[in-house]
DNA sequence: AGTGCGACCCGAACGC
DNA sequence: TGCGTTCGGGTCGCAC
């Protein structure tokens, strides 16, 4: 389940092994992944290289010359850098080689994640980006801007923090922990949040991605970020995915719920 | 405008 | 053992 941080620890990866490696070929395998015109798609790739990769919440924009592709891991997906030669493997979906006869390969299980060709100007107009909100740790993420955004929302809290227009890159995981530990109840709802419990996430949010990426991300079933790295953070999750465990904190059993239809790991005594 | 839910996917886990 | 069913999870689009 690639969030922020473990969009962040592919961005890093790949950018040591895949920067200014001329482009030699694209195939694709599956091609309800590709948003836009597939031909383009190819075109703009071929016969050029990727000169930078960035970031925007759970997207990954890898510059080229003139364009940008757009790439969204979604639940599964990973990149694997692998020899041309070698046999291309079950739900591989995207090949890119280079003309060092190495390969970029994108591999979905769930076929999932999408990927999207713009030219550099349409960033600022592109859907998909322009609407990500702030992320945790910008400055301009404050809890005067949470509580403004909260302030008309009767959701539960958990979903609110999967809202990616107010704070961008959470996912379940992260939404979980972030609300351990700011001490707030996850069926809280959005406009009864206080300006401290909005203080709480600005902080929590900000030290636990902070920390999630220092550790390459979050290993959960078979996800690992890309090229065989394994995530450490999962050593540090206080409730996520510890259904009937101790708390770490206080010691009774974290407690899985469903909010919104989505799994939900607290606290009931820490998390009033 | 805010809310809720099905669709997209397919392997794993579960139930019988 | 084997088969059918349910679950998960980010995002979008649609109905209300």
């Amino acid at each position: 389940m690639p969030e922020i941080a473990e969009v962040e620890t592919v961005r890093n990866t790949l950018k040591k092994q895949i920067l200014y490696k001329k482009i030699r070929e694209v195939k694709i395998l599956y091609e309800q992944m590709i948003e836009s015109d597939i031909e383009e798609f190819k075109n703009s790739l071929k016969n050029n290289q990727f000169v930078d990769i960035k970031r925007r919440g759970k997207w990954l924009l890898f510059e080229l010359e003139n364009h940008y592709l757009l790439s969204h891991l979604r639940m599964e997906g990973k990149f694997f850098l692998k020899f041309h030669h070698e046999p291309i493997v079950k739900h591989e979906h995207i090949i890119i080689t280079f003309s060092d006869n190495t390969d970029l390969r994108y591999h979905d299980t769930r076929k999932f994640g999408r990927m999207n060709l713009i030219k550099k100007e349409e960033l600022k107009t592109c859907k998909s980006i322009a609407k990500q909100g702030l992320e945790p740790g910008e400055k301009e993420l404050t809890a005067d801007y949470l509580l403004e955004s909260f302030k008309s929302k009767t959701m539960p809290i958990k979903t609110i923090l999967l809202d990616q227009t107010i704070i961008s890159g959470l996912g379940n995981i992260y939404a979980n922990e972030v609300l351990f530990a700011s001490k707030i109840n996850p069926f809280k709802k959005g406009n009864r949040i206080t300006k401290k419990e909005a203080q709480m996430i600005v902080i929590s949010a900000d030290k636990i991605i902070t920390r999630a990426i220092e550790l390459g991300g979050t290993t959960i079933k078979s996800y690992t970020s890309s090229l065989g790295v394994t995530g450490r953070f999962q050593q540090e999750l206080m409730v996520h995915k510890r259904e009937n465990e101790e708390c770490r904190n206080c010691h009774n059993k974290i407690k899985k719920e469903k909010i919104g239809g989505r799994s939900t790991y607290y606290c009931p005594t820490c998390q009033k």
